[in-house]
DNA sequence: TATTGTTATACTCTATAACTATA
DNA sequence: TATAGTTATAGAGTATAACAATA
């Protein structure tokens, strides 16, 4: 496609940084409510929350969380060590896979998840839910969704040119 | 009537994630094709598109920009130093108001912002509007532009807690 | 050999508080 | 007194590369 060169037009430029601005001062505001109430960063609940309801078990292993929350796995060690220092998830060896880490939730780490939860939702509702009807949720849902999954598919290395 | 301690239905929460996963995603995709092409950090290619695309004159004062990109004045000095000791801005005492700075991009600086918007059209296209038609673009960028015009109409971060 | 995860390290970014100067 | 901006500083987070252990 030829369409390489060509500019983004006026539409895609508002809609690309209508995106980035919401979703940068939603992720402050969030932030602030997740330090004040759970000592935590966004990559900290995101783990915890990926455990603590996401997952059945309440357990998932070190690459698959690397590869949902965070960019590289030294960062996500880093961050892993952080919770398991604050004894919110343990880490123990993988049964399968003596190379593997399986990474669970404590008590301790679901009881902060509760803890920061309902903050967390007055703050998303307040910030994004007040002027969102729910089937504007519904249609941004719709939009998104395809786009995360386009993206997760299709890493960004694609977009590097040799 | 949201009820404050309603937690968010299935819809808002698919709704919440996505955002905030899409533009994390395309963020880092981002951030990677500044950095390569412009040695630019997604704040500084804000800072300098502000100045270069956004102002008519091409200066803005210090608040002006931390109020709109940054989330804290010592931070945008950090950054403006950085884009200042790289040629791309220039700082220079305000001519109204002798307490401020006016902020200005300069040719260099122009000519780093060209460089670096192609490349950086191209990711955006690739991640965004690949799985977006232009007529999704008009949804977005309609649904999410008055939460953002909501989100700022809080007080500005340049003016809190001092 | 490839993959999992950790470590060592270096670097970028951000925020808070104290400070200067102008209004 | 209040505001604009800088500085000093400290802390959090991230990525890269080298490494050990297992597949």
């Amino acid at each position: 496609m030829a369409d390489e060169l060509t500019p983004l037009d006026a539409t895609q430029l508002g809609a690309y940084f209508a995106l980035m601005d919401v979703a940068g001062l939603l992720r402050h505001a969030v932030e602030q409510q997740l330090r004040d109430v759970g000592d935590l960063s966004y990559v900290q609940f995101q783990l915890l929350a990926r455990l603590g309801l996401n997952s059945p078990t309440g357990s998932e292993r070190m690459t698959d969380l690397a590869d949902a929350v965070v960019y590289s796995r030294s960062g996500l060690t880093y961050q892993a060590g952080l919770l398991e220092k604050a004894g919110l998830i343990t880490r123990a060896p993988s049964a399968e896979d003596e190379r593997g880490v399986t990474v669970s939730i404590t008590e301790a780490g679901r009881e902060v998840l509760g803890r920061v939860l309902p903050g967390h939702t007055e703050v998303v509702r307040g910030q994004l839910f007040t002027t969102l009807s729910q089937s504007d949720a519904g249609v941004l849902a719709d939009l998104l969704s395809p786009v995360r999954d386009h993206m997760r598919s299709a890493p960004p290395r694609s977009a590097r040119r040799r």
